[in-house]
DNA sequence: GCTTGGCACTCTGAACGTGTGAGTGCCAGG
DNA sequence: CCTGGCACTCACACGTTCAGAGTGCCAAGC
């Protein structure tokens, strides 16, 4: 099938571009890969690849490289996904056995990544609003006041110390303790806000006071939008292998890493763990960075999205290297996360 | 005096060096600074100079620059701090005011000092070792389980879970709690630590279990060596302005702004905050970074210093305007942690 | 004893030509 | 539909030249 050649040779051409950075000819093609026909006919094919925009050359009598639309076949239709090889697959398992709480694994994952793809790594914290609540604690410190403790399903502590507008006995703060602990438990934070904000009314007027106080502060440390943007950047010396075309993306890369909400919205929405989405140039939502990728997936317990993590690298990268070294530290990470 | 023209000399090739990042010769010199003499006086100036390791040819007739040695003198007896512009200070108050606690402190000031001087900034948390204990709670959530918060001076907040060999009753806790209060509020993690272990002795052999293991915990919390060494990194977008000898000094900085190990070091010893440190070039503990300087100051509340904080950049920087911008933001957090 | 103008010298970096080679498009024949 | 051949096009590497900035040194002047 003459259509079959055509996507054979785009492939081709990304595989070379990628491994030397620079643009691929006829003849060079048909030396390295077993195409099977003479450089005239591969030179047609990309004459027609061309014209269909999956090729560009830089300059008239030049090579060919991939464009944006180039990658994004190659991504969807021509790559497998790689399979890590054995070493690397233990270099995972042993760096993310010794983690030891939450910061731990996340820091440990974002250096592994890095390795592993010789790129920029992005790990996004478990976000709180998807996470579940797993523990609260009200204990007195003083007749009128109480320290909250907030554990969620991810490990995470939150904590405040509440001024009541009334004093509490013991006994009553021990209720209480009990019917937050029932009321929310298990749930995850948005559910939980829903169920709190009507709790007061379950208790006399004369009692309501301390109680909403108490359950805004409780919403009040769920909702924290501080630790929802919480990201770990890990690699950056790679990008001083960027190469050709350094400083135009260097700086703006650098820039972004800085902004942990940039980080974010370059992730992107978490999916879930088993797919790994890419996002090609162009198609990114900074124009500064058209000339970077992103491959990333969701993770978290039992294969629910909790966060996002990644990598960032120029668009001409190893996809199928990546994406494999991306999901796999997902998986990695998702189960120690149902084992924690 | 020809030595007091000779060190004007320095002092004007040092400064056009930073500003135009380009050689400077002789008769560049003269037009643009009033030395009162010829360009024929200043080349034997110059030469002299160059005898005396302060300044160097890059190539055969091309301009002087100056050498480590050079920027050395420079620092220590040709450079003024410059006082920050009106609307500098404006700026670092009004950043600083609106922060909320410890770590909006310490993102806030990399920030601004980041901006100020268009430099890699570097701040240091407050570590424990140095601070000092404001306030232990001890709260009981089971009758053999009690959660330990230890609150310290630079508002960092330890807590750990504790599981007790023996059940305690409320009293035994709250005595507890007032005892411990009453030995190592106000020390210095060190000589709380060395009270602390002495406790135990107190309290008749029967009580000692519980004691010692919520005395251990303490001590362990205290002594947490992770959050010691925590820094935060700002501007590293900076970087990408280096201009010449990009390559070559921008991957060694990456790989050190990942270490953070590495960038305690650089920073060295926290000395009292009205001292601002440079390390020029070499004299700094990595090969690697022999075309970066540091500038760096301790601070802390009430002039003691709790930690560091510091900028990174090529040798041929600003000094006189760094300085200045370490040592302010250095002030202006260190009257910030004495106010909370 | 400094300072200075003059002068010859050096060397980089920009500008310019030139040529080579990789790569292309197209065409005619298999 | 494939292929060999051929003319054509450029980027890039290379050598050459040239101007300009800068130097060191010397002899004269203050």
């Amino acid at each position: 099938m003459v259509e079959d050649r055509k996507l054979a040779v785009l492939r081709a051409i990304v595989e070379d571009y990628v491994a030397t950075q620079e643009p691929v000819g006829s003849k060079a093609l048909v030396d390295r890969h077993q195409l099977g026909v003479s450089p005239a006919t591969v030179r047609n094919d990309m004459a027609a690849l061309e014209e269909e925009g999956f090729i560009t050359q830089p300059h008239t009598s030049a090579g060919r490289i991939p464009t944006d639309k180039g990658y994004r076949l190659f991504v969807d239709r021509l790559s497998q996904v790689k399979p890590l090889s054995a070493a690397e697959k233990r270099a995972i398992a042993s760096l993310l056995e010794g983690a030891i709480d939450l910061d731990d694994v996340v820091q440990r994952s974002v250096r592994l990544l890095a390795q592993l793809t010789r790129q920029v790594a992005i790990v996004q914290y478990p976000t709180l609003s998807r996470s579940t609540v797993r523990h609260v604690e009200v204990v007195p410190l003083t007749a009128a006041r109480v320290l909250l403790v907030l554990i969620l399903s991810t490990g995470r502590v939150e904590q405040r110390v509440v001024e009541l507008p009334a004093t509490l006995d013991d006994e009553r703060v021990a209720d209480l303790r009990t019917r937050l602990n029932r009321t929310i438990v298990g749930e995850r934070l948005a559910d939980a806000t829903a169920r709190l904000v009507v709790l007061p009314d379950e208790y006399e007027p004369e009692q309501r006071g301390p109680v909403a106080v108490l359950v805004a502060a409780l919403v009040e440390a769920m909702s924290d939008h501080r630790s929802d943007e919480r990201v770990a950047v890990g690699g950056t010396a790679n990008l001083a292998r960027f190469g050709d075309g350094f400083d135009v993306a260097i700086r703006p890369m650098l820039e972004a890493l800085e902004e942990h909400v940039v980080l974010l919205r370059l992730l992107g929405e978490a999916t879930s763990s088993s797919t790994v989405t890419v996002r090609i140039g162009h198609e990114g939502p900074y124009q500064e960075l058209a000339t970077t990728s992103v491959v990333a997936t969701g993770y978290g317990p039992g294969d629910e999205a909790l966060a996002t993590l990644g990598i960032v690298g120029p668009t001409r990268m190893d996809y199928p290297g990546s994406m494999a070294a991306v999901r796999a530290v997902a998986r990695y990470v998702s189960r120690i996360l149902d084992e924690g």
